[in-house]
RNA sequence: GCCGAGAUGGUGGAAUGGCAGACACGCUAGCUUGAGGGGCUAGUGAGCGUAAGCUUGUGAGAGUUCAAAUCUCUCUCUCGGCACCA
């Protein structure tokens, strides 16, 4: 006795500042049954079952070379409804890898002059130690990295894929540079205050050659979610990016002598307002303003937008920003009514949406308005605000009202008359209805070493020539040199830039930008289905076995990335006969963020929680459940040291319940049959909770039937054999959330390993009936009084038994009985007067 | 500015039309122990009361209902997304 006290007291004083003690040593259980599950490959999966599949994928992690909480966060809870339905007799596949290649192994790179593959692989082997350590049924032989040749060549095979069928092209085009970077990126990696996102870099314009991937030709389809259960506002965000709007292409017609083009075009989505333009307004950046601008005009026009390309992305996108503008010194003509209006340029027009050029209606529109206002420019109504007076408007009218000042339109209710004036226009041929995009096309190229080769040649005499797919993959060089000046490595790599042109047979360049990293993402989901094929990027039989993901669980921060990118990557090769499916995660959830101190994470607030320090002491089971218990999933928590002592101890209450002695006495029928009923209860509410992913209502109901367990064995109030049935119960619902403990107990309690090849256990409804219920009585509306009834009761015997009940006579006396409102198995409310 | 989510004890949260605060944390008291820690038992929204009990209470205000944390409207605040998209 004395020793043992010894003993705990030593192991609580190892615990440093969180002082618990230990029944047990969960530590080394979890590295036995760890080393025991490994050795026995437990958790290997196959093709070859005849239980339903079940692909639940967790987004992968970037090899930053630390599990951090968060991944913790993101990986545990996953790994417990992964198990949940293996257990449920699902074939469960729950793969994990590294998403390998990005920028941090590039500036470690510079930085230390470690090469990016020592450092990420490196990173990879600490990670996958620490990843082990969760206890999840992770099948290792189906890990990928997506930096390793064996993968990376089958991202550049899907370059080619999507060059072949027209979907990868190069262009010119302004696009968005991070000069801290020193690369391009894409528009959904541009913040929306204009940084970078990855290093807060203002992020600048730069005109540079870049390849494309289209994937606006699927915008249509990516707006469309239906059969896929996914959090509404994912849904939104994406609708929202894509951004589409129908409206109508306008021309108005040009007459300068010696300007080739005789039209402008506008897109606008108020056709109803033509009438009502004053000016025109291009953006600087539209090729027609060079050819237009008269001759004393010149030098504003070009100081303009001089002016413009020195702003910041936060500059120029800056709503606060007051509008400004130059006069070109040109006229076009509204073919409408025949009115002559200046044209003009701002930034507030953006080269890249619609036709680069806007009708200006100051009227009904409010940055029309404040241009025009700014410059004298003409305002013309030709949408009436009720009840208008004729008077001069003193802000732009954007409501609905009847056109006026509109020829033959006039008197139309504006709503009408947008569809009335496009048919009108279309007829006279000088419109056409159109549909306009936000979406621009996927910019993939990025100016680093740390990538996948985009597999294309220059040839001086064949042009762009694809790598043949048999010489992939177009490895990266090993002898690149890692400068500080942050310029792309390959670029100046010799041995990597000059090869021969795979058509001629003459001196050839290679193409030296890398692919954006979310090309990678992309596609790993079909490579665990098959990790080691090296005959083709997935095998198609494992691929149609498995996918599309059932459940594909992670951070909402890549609603516009990630996901998106997945989704079009899917269609694309879907549309080329590769897969039979165009949606690659049928139901997806987002689980919210682990923060501690009521902030976000951060070395410098020095708040991290480091996962490791908690699992050497207190056992992964332990943080497992703490992560589950804190906050629901989808909200995310506040890590709190005292929140994880309670875990602590309940799962200490759980070893003992199972370990120690139980002793029948007074063994009654009724409490079997009381234990018997919150068996069952229990048994539904945990899988009902684990089906919804409500874990933290999960685990306070084990902890509830743990508590009820408790007060059952001091009683001794049930049979030997009705006390092992409600353990192996608990040890069964436990097994998902703390797979080690539970394992541990399992086989302590007389079972045979492994509990997780052991079936869920099923409720049975009737078993779970309450015999007796309460019936809360209220007066008024007011609870006054409970009673408690057989299930079965009916109503008129219920209102017998609660009007005889005196208390509820004081209440009645004297007043009259106006209603009564009875609720089966619930409530009487007796309204009196 | 627009769109979405949210606001419940000292804290995390539970309850989605029917007993507000399950389950935990913390706190208080008692027991156990050589002290500390740990463990166990009881209590714990607030106010009044020795108690039974009464009153009050889910960001603020109004409404619907026999009954509202839950539904409707208005407002305040917090978080997330979008933001010159013509």
């Amino acid at each position: 006795m004395q020793v043992n006290r010894l003993v705990a007291t030593m192991r609580a004083n190892l615990k440093g500042n969180l002082n618990m003690e230990n029944t047990y040593n969960q530590v080394e259980i979890e590295r036995k049954w760890q080393k025991r599950w490994e050795e026995d490959n437990l958790y290997k999966v196959n093709e070859h079952s005849d239980r339903p599949k079940w692909y639940a994928l967790t987004m992968f992690p970037y090899t930053s070379g630390d599990l951090h909480i968060g991944h913790w966060y993101a990986m545990a809870p996953s790994d417990v409804h992964a198990r949940f339905k293996r257990m449920q007799g699902f074939n469960v596949l729950h793969p994990i890898g590294f998403d390998a290649f990005g920028l941090p192994a590039e500036n470690a790179a510079i930085k230390r002059g470690i090469h990016p593959y020592q450092w990420t692989m490196k990173n990879v082997e600490n990670m996958r130690k620490q990843l082990k350590t969760i206890g999840a049924i992770y099948d290792w032989d189906r890990e990928v990295i997506t930096c390793q040749p064996d993968y990376y060549k089958w991202t550049q095979w899907f370059f080619l894929k999507l060059y072949q069928h027209g979907l990868a092209y190069r262009s010119k085009a302004p696009v968005n540079w991070c000069p801290r970077c020193q690369t391009v990126l894409a528009n959904e990696q541009v913040l929306a205050n204009g940084t970078c996102e990855r290093c807060d870099e203002p992020v600048v314009r730069k005109d540079l050659e870049q390849w494309f991937f289209r994937i606006t030709k699927y915008a249509d389809e990516l707006m469309q979610h239906e059969g896929l259960d996914w959090p509404e506002r994912i849904k939104t965000m994406q609708n929202n990016w894509v951004g589409k709007s129908t409206g109508t292409d306008i021309s108005f017609e040009l007459n300068i002598p010696g300007v080739e083009e005789k039209e402008i075009r506008v897109f606008t989505t108020r056709a109803d307002t033509v009438y009502g333009v004053t000016f025109m307004v291009l953006a600087p950046e539209n090729p027609l303003v060079e050819k237009i601008t008269t001759p004393d005009m010149k030098a504003d026009v070009e100081a303009y937008i001089a002016k413009t390309r020195r702003f910041t992305e936060i500059e120029r996108l800056s709503t606060e920003k007051e509008k400004d503008g130059v006069f070109t010194g040109a006229y076009v003509t509204n073919r409408l009514n025949g009115d002559k209006v200046p044209v003009w340029i701002a930034d507030y027009v953006l080269a890249g949406y619609g036709t680069g050029a806007v009708m200006a209606v100051p009227a009904h529109d409010e940055r029309d308005f404040a241009f025009a206002k700014k410059y004298n420019l003409p305002v013309k109504v030709v949408i009436s605000p009720p009840d208008w007076n004729g008077a001069p408007l003193e802000a732009a009218y954007t409501d609905e009202g009847k056109m006026v000042n509109s020829a033959q339109f006039d008197g139309t209710p504006n709503k009408e008359g947008i569809g009335k004036v496009a048919e009108f226009l279309e007829e006279k041929g000088w419109g056409k209805r159109t549909i306009s995009y936000k979406l621009r096309d996927w910019l993939i190229s990025r100016q680093r070493y740390w990538g996948a080769p985009i597999p294309m040649i220059y040839c001086q005499k064949c042009g762009i020539v694809p790598v043949p797919e048999e010489e992939l993959p177009v490895l990266l060089p090993e002898d690149a040199e890692f400068k500080p000046t942050g310029e792309s490595p390959l670029k100046y790599c010799a041995s990597f830039v000059n090869t021969t042109c795979p058509e001629c047979g003459g001196a050839a360049k290679r193409e030296t930008d890398t692919m954006d990293t979310f090309m990678c993402s992309s596609w790993y989901f079909l490579r665990y289905a098959n990790a080691h094929i090296d005959t083709a990027a997935f095998d198609k039989e494992a691929v149609k076995y498995w996918l599309p993901v059932d459940l594909y669980t992670g951070g909402a921060e890549h609603a516009v990335m990630h996901l998106f990118y997945a989704r079009f990557f899917t269609k694309a090769i879907r549309d080329m006969g590769l897969i039979d499916f165009g949606e690659p995660f049928i139901k997806l959830f987002n689980q919210g963020t682990i923060i501690s101190n009521k902030q976000k994470m951060s070395k410098s607030r020095g708040n991290v929680v480091n996962p490791d320090s908690y699992v050497s002491r207190l056992g992964a089971d332990t943080v497992r459940c703490y992560l589950m218990f804190v906050a629901p999933w989808e909200q995310g928590g506040d890590w709190n040291d005292n929140g994880i002592a309670g875990i602590n101890r309940w799962l200490n209450r759980v070893w003992k319940l199972a370990t120690e002695a139980y002793t029948p006495n007074n063994v009654d029928e009724e409490e079997f049959r009381n234990l018997q009923r919150i068996i069952h209860q229990t048994i539904k509410k945990v899988t009902q909770d684990i089906d919804k992913i409500r874990y933290n209502t999960m685990i306070s109901t084990l902890m509830e039937y743990t508590n009820y367990l408790g007060k059952v064995k001091d009683n001794g109030s049930v049979s030997q054999k009705d006390w092992e049935e409600a353990v192996k119960t608990l040890l069964l619902l436990l097994a998902p959330s703390a797979p080690h403990l539970a394992e541990e107990l399992w086989l302590q309690t007389g079972h045979k390993y492994s509990i997780h090849n052991w079936k869920w256990p099923e409720w049975d409804e009737t078993l779970a009936q309450d015999e007796e219920i309460p019936i809360i009585i209220q007066i008024n509306g007011k609870t006054r009084d409970k009673v408690t009834v057989p299930a079965s009761i009916t109503e008129e015997e219920a209102k017998e038994i609660i009007l005889a009940k005196p208390k509820v006579k004081t209440y009645i006396e004297g007043n009259e009985i106006i209603k009564i409102i009875y609720v089966p198995k619930k409530l009487l409310n007796l309204v009196i007067k």
